[in-house]
DNA sequence: CCGGATCCGTTATGATACTG
DNA sequence: CAGTATCATAACGGATCCGG
């Protein structure tokens, strides 16, 4: 039989957006908006910013939060899962500082500690 | 500023292929040749491993072997940039393990020993 | 302005068939 | 065995638009 659980396909969904862990990434550090998202992902398109939030949102690696306005504001937060990715994406991030990047274009993670958020 | 280095952006490229990990996780068994990929990986279209193993040699993550024949033979093997992904793919299908697979369906990580570590 | 939704063109992936 | 060719769908990027 050719069907080795492979833990890897069962994150393809994950891992096949393109933006989903650089996204994570950016939420390690805490909550964010939509645009303070946008903005810090440079060369991410509204639209797939959009959909991939939602992707998240429905993996449960994201929450979506109202907070009722006016003006409106929604923010986006890791639940446990996706925190739980922390280890995963400091380790990509460091090899992609050792192979990637020149050293001074390698930023120290600002992955926040005790990350009691609540 | 939003111009972050990002070391996740720097490594976009691996990151959007949807079976790059994935391919990589069975190449840290140790050397597969395209059919023995295609048998382990259910689930990928010949084309999209083909394409996809292009773009790991092209990135330096892997070698393409010709041992002439007949019958040829063509053996994938990463490099050493390749292996060293070993620590991120294994905490990913251990985070896959925990939050998407259940217990009986979580399998041992098959990475050799023995190898170039940091 | 914020948080998207819609339309449209391009690229990646999937299914199947076929080749040296 | 190790791919290519072809065609269809899904994901992505850019631009525009919209309700609050």
């Amino acid at each position: 039989m050719s069907s080795d659980k492979c833990p890897l396909m069962a994150a393809s969904k994950l891992l096949s957006r393109k933006w989903g862990l650089v996204i994570i990434y950016y939420l390690l550090e805490g909550e964010k908006t939509f645009s303070e998202l946008e903005k810090k992902i440079n060369g991410i398109s509204s639209k797939t910013l959009s959909e991939t939030l939602e992707d998240l949102v429905e993996m449960g690696l994201a929450e979506r939060i109202v907070e009722p306005g006016p003006p409106v504001r929604v923010r986006y937060r890791l639940t446990e899962m996706g925190r739980d990715l922390e280890r995963v994406i400091v380790y990509m991030a460091e090899w992609a500082c050792k192979w990637l990047l020149k050293e001074d274009e390698c930023p120290r993670p600002k992955i926040r500690e005790g990350s009691a958020q609540s």
